[in-house]
DNA sequence: CTGTTAGCGCCTTCAT
DNA sequence: ATGAAGGCGCTAACAG
């Protein structure tokens, strides 16, 4: 038996195919590399050889030679948030499509797991980078400056950030927030609710100082409420700090609130959702108060779902292209790894406002 | 100035680090890789020299030289489904937590883009595998087998491939079908649609031919199957092949195959939906018959959420502790990479029946 | 305690 | 067309 030849290791290397099929490292790493010229027969003999010892290309090593790994990473808030699910399969997708693996982390909205996991990245050297950041000011992007100063390409993606000049892939949030609060308007409300605010205690009694809350925040957050305001605004409708909701963004936080203004003396009669679980904590305050969707409040929220459509009523709600979104991001991106000069743009996506049923005039108004 | 040795670069490596501080490429390392001795005053002066040239480890060379990646390997069948999102959170949290970072790829229930995940994650070196696997039988774990085979360790999680001796972390799907089951048998309905059967155009007739079919398709849909078979037999019900589900597994489907069972001449009046979109669909069905939930028929489905509980009426459902699934998954196999003896067997974490509003007695029944 | 040396598996000139 | 040799950044034995 051969005993001399080292025997086959669980994960058989370049070197021992060429031993195999007797021919010289080079030969098989090119014929397994799939570069370079090998004739034909000795190209037969180490792709057998290959095959016989069960080969696989060692990633981590490729890599460490090329300097490019082929691998994408991904930063997302909540993979656990169907949207964001969405829009990771959109980079999925098109990422593998064009030969590139994917490495998502989820930072569930903490800003330090997300410098974390850029670090991860780092390390990993991913070719390129996709982050959907909840940094919004200049002292808050270190990271993604680090990853860039790299030489690390990264586009964002549903979240734009204003102190940094990158491609940015993200939906028409304000102007989808004032069409559907103007839907709202349309049906005869003036007492409109905006669930999912800044997270303050108490909400600024002027405009300027909500939105500066809300931008602190997050710049989804913002645009949407510049939505609702610019709504407002062209319908000559004041605006009352009363009827936007502060306070942690959970759904039960969003119940609380939705409760408050529905016990308000000159209550909300419609209330516009920002985010999925506002949605489902406004029904149950709604509930909760034995009031009724449409008929004592009307409701629009975000993130359209097979839910949203058998609820009763089913749910007016505003429809992200998901899927494109992250498809979108990742083209950019491949672009520019693939030697296009970054654009540096803002890339808007439409949104699609799916109207149901939960839109009526307010009660008392037939 | 130093215009002799090589400019740092973007992503400095330890000899840098090393001549940055005067010292030899092994005491850089030492200090920096966190083992070996190194005096004080030097390693003051290293992590000095690291900082100062902002130096990252360079996660895949490391990963060549020791052979351990510090990666798990997740594959899942689909990452936008919220059952799934739950799972792999619960992973990377624990994992995460005792220093792993976590390598996911979605295969949206297609076997081949589970080989194809498998060998990725393979060349990648990931150090060990959870996999949710859509393989059933001998012939389809080849993948699996393969990972085995180059001594990355494997743990099942979600579904259990019976041909596999492998650890499995898992809910005890029989058991929550029957009891699901036995409760709308315990309401007085005797007619139970059993939602999301096999993918085949027409139910077999036979009780063993279903769950032949069943199990043929997904480990949890033939052990959901056996459920809802115990509870009739319990009953002594007999099994009627025209209130199962038959057809691709999509909402779509589940609504035209809910309508079919309403319409029988003995219609159902109780529906048990194995997966959400099936209970979506199921009530789409019932809202286009113009029949209502529970008065015309009851409905309990897997998969609880706060769309659930806001529903009209708020329906009852089982729970499933996702988290805890895949946190269990990533502990096993996080103790096998650590040391300790494969205990190649079942975990199964017990699901909880939410009980809400969606059961009520068959009609003309009182 | 520190520095030198030899790989890890692959790609890539460079001669042959 | 093919093989030999050097290097990617790091760890790990080995001397000193």
């Amino acid at each position: 038996m051969p005993g001399e030849r080292p025997r086959p290791s669980a994960s058989p290397t370049i070197s021992e195919v060429a031993a195999e099929a007797g021919v010289g490292r080079a030969t098989a790493a090119r014929t397994l590399g799939g570069y370079g010229y090998v004739s034909p027969e000795l190209k037969e003999r180490v792709l057998a050889a290959a095959e016989k010892l069960g080969y696989r290309a060692n990633a981590l090593a490729r890599s460490m030679s090329t300097g490019v790994s082929h691998t994408l990473g991904v930063i997302v808030a909540d993979i656990g948030n169907p949207f964001f699910a969405g829009v990771v399969r959109g980079i999925c997708d098109t990422s593998r499509a064009r030969g590139f693996d994917t490495l998502v982390v989820s930072t569930y909205e903490r800003l330090d797991e997300e410098v974390a996991a850029a670090n991860v990245l780092i390390d990993k050297r991913v070719d390129g980078m996709i982050v959907a950041s909840a940094a919004v000011d200049r002292s808050s992007v270190g990271h993604i400056r680090t990853a860039l100063d790299r030489g690390i390409p990264v586009v964002l993606v549903d979240r734009a950030v204003p102190s940094l000049d990158l491609d940015a892939v993200v939906i028409d949030n304000r102007n989808a927030a004032r069409e559907a609060v103007e839907k709202l308007i349309a049906a005869g409300h003036r007492r409109i609710g905006f669930v999912w605010g800044p997270p303050v205690d108490k909400a600024p009694a002027t405009r300027r100082g909500l939105i500066a809350a809300a931008s602190r925040n997050l710049w989804t957050d913002g645009e949407r409420l510049r939505g609702y305001l610019d709504a407002l605004d062209d319908a000559s409708i004041p605006f009352d700090p009363e009827l936007v909701m502060v306070g942690p963004k959970v759904e039960e936080r969003a119940a609380r609130e939705v409760a408050r203004m529905l016990d308000l003396p000159d209550r909300v009669t419609a209330l516009f959702c920002t985010e999925t679980d506002g949605v489902t904590g406004a029904l149950r305050a709604i509930r909760a108060r034995g009031l009724s969707c449409p008929g004592d409040v009307s409701l629009i929220g975000f993130d359209d779902s097979a839910w949203a459509a058998v609820m009763v009523p089913p749910l007016t709600m505003i429809e992200q292209p998901v899927h494109r979104l992250g498809s979108t991001a990742a083209e950019v991106l491949l672009d520019v790894l693939a030697g296009a000069e970054p654009r540096r743009e803002m890339h808007t996506l439409r949104t699609r406002l799916v109207d149901r049923s939960s839109v009526a005039a307010p009660p008392g108004r037939t």
